[in-house]
DNA sequence: CGCGAAGTTGAAACAGGTCAATGCTTGTGG
DNA sequence: CCACAAGCATTGACCTGTTTCAACTTCGCG
């Protein structure tokens, strides 16, 4: 899955944490000054990762841990025959590797799905962040319950969902996550995943996403296209993925 | 889903966490004597549930944290149209209500699936806890963590194997889980869960699920009857269930 | 002993998977 | 600027794992 890969440090022009585009959007929660000093300390660099290419490896363990700053990942785990699950997409504010940087190695991967930029910390400073800035060792928790929040709700999905249904989900879900991060205009927005990466996250066959997705655009629900999904019918969409009105939690990020 | 049920509060014959027996397994870490201060600090009583009661709710917050100290709960949400959902079983050790404690609702809601012995925490305590014994707080997160990795799991299950294999994979993981907390022998170990349970957990119908749990009976892979279930070939369990070997990690227990 | 919950089993229906082609883009090199 | 390759989307036909429906049995317990 990971391959063509090239990726490059930055060592200058690098984004000031507080300056931080994101920490501005309407999804994140003000930091405190001291807060604000700890996490700009404990950011170590910037990162560019091409599209396709693994930024973390199941089995591997890495000396840093990563916030998403530009662009779409996802996790994902490949079983012995080949088959992909993929776990869950990380979009802009994402803290990414707190099971590599907590555990010796990490049980799945991760890959960039477009091309990606990233803040750097190491791994050995872990520490003392719990140590110096217990509230920022609390929102790490905090990110950690959320994403663990993410999963149980895909989990939901794909047992319990008919393909429809998933696919209504996965759209939905997007469209609230992309809104809180202002990666969303009227329900319009750039959609990068292939078809595979649909199938995979929500344990479909390609050719049955294919239709699925397709009878979704002709009931007219959503369109598709360029790169590009718009929604057409919010509540309709909900309807058929059963699912009810979520309001967004204000969320940290380092 | 959680109903019959009655709880009761002990006020004395609590076991004091130096004691607690968990402490000794083989699973969990060794904890510094301020840390076990502490704990025992933050341990507000102990909490006994019936069979079959809600220990929280979704859509409700609750006042209070959990660790479970005996008997098996499990994590589990409902659909608009009844579906359940079981997300992941707890077992002694297991954290219960982080998300409890991090946001305002829970997504999801926790049973007993047999009659429990909870420790309780204040929630209004928890963010004392990361202040005065950050080393607590990160195991915190190593839990939030290490749940979202079963959850990980069971999606990669549910969503890219097929019943037999999910069943197989269900039986291994409970048998690396229980032996962890020494409930099991020789492979073999109370199985407390209906077959309903193993449906929800895994997506599968009931009807699929007592078809196929009985195939790999026939198959000499495992036996079960009388509430037990005794693994016959692990071996070949794992084959079935397209799993690695995993070795267990040393965790922190609250 | 009798009731309700849980487990079994067979038959029929269907959602979704697999196989196999074909078309559409896009990027690359000649 | 065109031809080709490679990846992705689309469609039809067919096949099968799983679901659904409908009994019937067994177990645990008052």
């Amino acid at each position: 899955m990971g391959d063509k890969g090239r990726a490059s440090r930055q060592a200058g022009g690098v984004v000031a944490c507080v300056d931080c585009p994101l920490r501005h959007q309407a999804a994140f929660r003000q930091f405190a000054p001291e807060e604000l000093a700890f996490v700009t300390h404990f950011k170590a660099g910037e990162l560019q990762i091409t599209a396709g290419t693994d930024i973390l490896l199941a089995e591997h363990n890495s000396a840093h841990l990563f916030t998403l700053l530009r662009g779409w990942a996802y996790r994902y785990s490949l079983l012995p025959d080949g088959r992909r699950q993929i776990l869950n997409f990380l979009l802009p504010g994402d803290f990414i590797g707190l099971q590599a940087g907590l555990f010796d190695a990490m049980q799945h991967s991760v890959a960039a799905l477009t091309d990606v930029t990233l803040c750097v910390f190491q791994r050995s400073e872990l520490w003392s962040l719990y140590r110096e800035q217990p509230s920022l060792g609390y929102d790490l928790t905090w990110l950690a319950a959320n994403e663990e929040a993410l999963v149980d709700a895909n989990l939901v999905a794909v047992g319990q969902r008919t393909a429809l249904a998933r696919i209504a989900y996965l759209i939905v879900q997007f469209h609230a996550r992309l809104e809180g991060v202002g990666m969303s205009q009227h329900g319009r927005f750039a959609f990068p995943l292939t078809q595979q990466h649909v199938a995979d996250a929500l344990g479909l066959s390609l050719v049955h996403t294919n239709k699925t997705l397709r009878r979704l655009v002709k009931l007219g629900a959503v369109k598709v296209g360029g790169g590009m999904l718009a929604i057409a019918r919010l509540d309709q969409l909900r309807a058929i993925a059963g699912l009810e009105e979520a309001k967004p939690r204000s969320r940290p990020i380092l």
